[in-house]
DNA sequence: GTGACTGCAAACGGTTTGCACCTCA
DNA sequence: TGAGGTGCAAACCGTTTGCAGTCAC
């Protein structure tokens, strides 16, 4: 999951966009993220290898690499702006009582909610994808979870 | 679903809040409407009768009523606050063009996704709920969304 | 009558913009 | 070398805050 730099570069690349230096760093740092960071957490993160960088320059490139589909927005209930680098379809488990975001990957579910709304009428909206929220609380304090 | 002005008051009343003059017609404006209005977009709204209220006011009194219970924030990806005063369970449709939030009723999908992750073996968690997150965009610019 | 609420205006904080300088292809 | 990216600082805009005046109970 974790990519090399060179990997990085080659995405970029592959965009059409310059594989410039901050941009390298920038979706490097976003990658290793398991959270959905905000822009200052980025910025903080690659500030310490790269101290001259600027946070207006962190903006821009999370909105260039969003328009680039290299990177998806999350919503969240803050008011900060939050990435993702992990662009396969997948759902959030929000363990209420331990405040953890967990991901859930499930094709099948995926394809029967998606089939499902396909046999619906919707007048008007063109659906491009699903996601599902699932709320529930963590039985055991302290255990890893266990999915599947 | 809307509520009178004597049924909001009460609500009021029963929540420990003062049924002040502009409470009451914050919280009519927003549960007349259908798409998860932003704080301005109330403003305007309420503003037509009452010329003299404040936005800070509107954003004061939305907080105190999500403080309350009577109301929900939703998540967005704008950096605005929006809200809904419906507090049954439902799924959002997210329409990524027009950046309207739209309610989705559907019982039968609630219980299909529920039934699918019973027969998942989820290991130290205990599923509460689960709640839909559509993405789509709107086809016709003004027309209105029929669902079902 | 009094504590809670409102309206106003200033402050705040994350995001955007404009522009001179720099750098990747 | 040139188109496009970066860094910086100012502007922007939704939200929050502080406070004097007002109102619901």
């Amino acid at each position: 999951m974790v990519k090399s730099l060179t990997d990085i570069k080659e995405k970029l690349l592959s965009a059409n966009l310059k594989a410039t230096h901050q941009r390298l760093v920038i979706y490097e740092a976003l990658l290793q993220e398991m959270t959905h960071p905000t822009v200052e957490y980025l910025f903080d993160k690659v500030k310490v290898n790269n101290p001259t960088i600027s946070l207006g320059t962190v903006h821009k490139t999370l909105d260039t690499l969003v328009d680039a589909g290299l990177v998806k927005r999350v919503s969240s209930t803050d008011q900060t702006k939050r990435f993702d680098a992990n662009l396969e379809k997948h759902n959030h488990i929000y363990l209420e009582n331990s405040k953890e975001i967990v991901d859930y990957h499930d094709e099948e579910l995926q394809q029967m909610v998606m089939d499902y709304l396909a046999k619906k009428k919707f007048k008007n909206i063109k659906i491009k994808e699903v996601q599902l929220q699932i709320n529930a609380d963590k039985l055991e304090a302290d255990s890893a979870i266990e999915i599947k």
